[in-house]
RNA sequence: GCUCCGGUAGUAUAGUCCGGUCAAGUAUGCGGGCCUCUCGAGCCCGUGACCCGGGUUCAAAUCCCGGCCGGAGCACCA
């Protein structure tokens, strides 16, 4: 139809439709990106993103996606994360096309970690902390430094054979104590750490530190492409370093600010903090930038894909989106297959004087008629919301929607008479939803916001609305999102009594 | 504090590398209108920005210098 009157239109859309940029030096079928969380938390929104982009781009050019697990801490490692992980990705619709740990190739990162020090690269330091630290402030050598390879290797052979507990040695890369580069200045590659690791249990103790097994897995992986945020970009040279010494190619960067979105704390300590305080419960908190949090709230993964591809871009200026550009693509989205219902939010009575016994056959969507109807039985009494009932005045002519026409008698809390007039629809009169009392289902509604305003914890940022529902409203299923009609898209929650989580408008 | 890196409308971005076509494009927000038995969707119109100050140049959002503001890093975390 529409191809018949303006078929310049549709082209204009098309036009329009933003691609992600191409990558530099990308070559279709040669790039090979990867996912790689911590599995130390539980994954959020951020995470998703910079996921997407990775996987995007490894799409874009017929390539190569890793999942791989940066699990070289076994502090903070944990089972339940890595599936939390699996799980965001997942329902983001990322493939992946083959999974790993870096946990798994301890033995690996030994060997290359002799090569360094046959290299004369690296060394066994073992000096305290405290001096450590104090010297690289001072860009000054320590005398480890200037030991032979085979003190070095033989410091090496004790610290795997257990000979050292935590914090007595290290094994440290000959960098450039110089350097303004702060990383450069004799990194640590590899520390002892005595504590077991869900996936490798008791049988390592000696683990690498990021940049090592970053610089080693990259490699090993194949990995064309890094896709990251910005807090990396220091250890560019570093990993690249690393790699050299070892007669490894690097990888192209890609860096970019974190995504953070307004009043959203992202950091792990904020949000447990909340969780702490009492003004968050779970983790999936519907008001939480976690994937199971927004997941919860009802945000579509499609519109978290279109939103990076649309609304980001590779800068490394601060941003703090406003999640209204993250809504209206989400509306979009769920505008043509969510079912209507009606809602009647902090309800008052309606009772209509001279009202037919009617029974209407209701759609469930204005335009997609694949969604059907339901009927509904009305006899003159009704419940309406309460914010109607705030704004009409006796007199008023209003119509209940596809139902009849009334003219309000009586307006009191306790209830509202009207009188019925006529059943066709009337030109300009204001339109209600309604629910009749006989049907009426008890619901609830959380209504996420903002968790900070200003830096202040947001009082109001979760609301509990009570109301009524049509009788359908019992028929949702879990994870169904409907629109309540003039209240807001809202998706039903996993409880046995109606519980639904308010998205957005 | 030190070292890097940034600053385009309320928000997010395009443009900055290779100065002119940018009196700055897009999305969202906001205001108005049309349409609609939803305050949703759709359509139309409007609103609104190159951090500040110098310099180079015929010409600067784009190059240079200074200032201001913001971010990141400065771990035996990732």
């Amino acid at each position: 139809m529409l191809m018949e009157i303006a078929p310049e239109l549709l082209e204009r859309k098309k036009v329009e439709e933003k691609k992600l940029p191409p990558l530099p030096n990308a070559e279709k079928g040669k790039v090979v990106t990867r996912l790689p969380p911590e599995p130390s938390g539980y994954m959020h929104i951020g995470h998703g993103m910079s996921g997407l982009l990775n996987y995007l781009y490894a799409k874009m050019y017929d390539g190569f996606v890793w999942l791989r697990f940066e699990d070289t801490d076994p502090r903070k490692v944990k089972p339940e994360y890595y599936e939390s992980f699996r799980r965001g990705y997942r329902w983001l619709g990322i493939e992946w096309d083959d999974e790993k740990n870096n946990s798994d190739d301890l033995e690996l990162f030994y060997k290359y970690a002799e090569k360094l020090i046959k290299l004369g690269k690296a060394y066994v330091c073992r000096c305290p902390i405290e001096r450590i630290r104090r010297f690289r402030r001072e860009m000054k050598e320590c005398e480890h430094r200037s030991q032979g390879v085979d003190e070095n290797l033989d410091l090496w052979n004790r610290m795997l054979g257990g000979e050292f507990g935590e914090g007595e040695a290290i094994l440290r890369l000959k960098g450039d104590m110089r350097s303004k580069n702060t990383v450069m200045r004799d990194p640590a590659l590899f520390r002892i750490i005595d504590h077991p690791h869900p996936l490798t249990g008791k049988r390592y103790k000696v683990w690498p530190l990021y940049d090592f097994a970053v610089s080693i897995e990259d490699h090993v992986c194949g990995v064309t492409h890094v896709l990251r945020t910005s807090e990396f970009a220091l250890r560019d040279e570093l990993q690249n370093y690393i790699r050299e010494l070892l007669g490894m190619s690097n990888p192209i960067y890609v860096e970019y600010s974190r995504f953070e979105f307004k009043g959203t704390p992202v950091s792990k300590r904020k949000l447990r903090a909340l969780i702490e305080t009492g003004i968050a419960s779970r983790w999936d908190d519907p008001r939480f930038p976690t994937i199971d949090g927004i997941r919860r709230r009802g945000i579509l993964p499609e519109a978290i894909k279109e939103f990076t591809i649309t609304q980001t871009g590779f800068s490394y200026a601060k941003r703090e989106y406003d999640w209204s550009l993250l809504f209206a693509i989400n509306r979009r989205l769920l505008d043509p297959k969510a079912r209507r219902l009606f809602f009647t939010p902090n309800p008052v009575k309606l009772l209509v004087e001279g009202s037919p016994k009617i029974s209407v056959d209701v759609p469930y969507h204005p335009d997609n008629r694949e969604l059907g109807s339901r009927k509904i039985e009305a006899d003159g009494e009704f419940y309406i919301s309460g914010g109607d009932f705030e704004e009409m005045k006796v007199g008023d002519v209003l119509r209940l929607k596809y139902l009849m026409n009334l003219k309000i008698l009586e307006k009191k809390r306790e209830h509202v008479r009207a009188e019925f007039l006529s059943r066709e629809p009337m030109k300009n009169i204001k339109i209600i939803q309604w629910v009749p009392v006989d049907e009426a289902v008890r619901v609830r509604v959380m209504v996420p916001d903002i968790l900070y305003i200003n830096d202040e914890v947001n009082p109001n940022s979760l609301k509990i609305i009570n109301g009524f529902g049509e009788r359908a409203v019992e028929d949702v299923k879990v994870d169904e999102i409907v629109q309540f009609e003039r209240f807001g898209f809202c998706r039903r929650d996993l409880e046995p009594e109606p519980l639904f989580i308010k998205a957005h408008d």
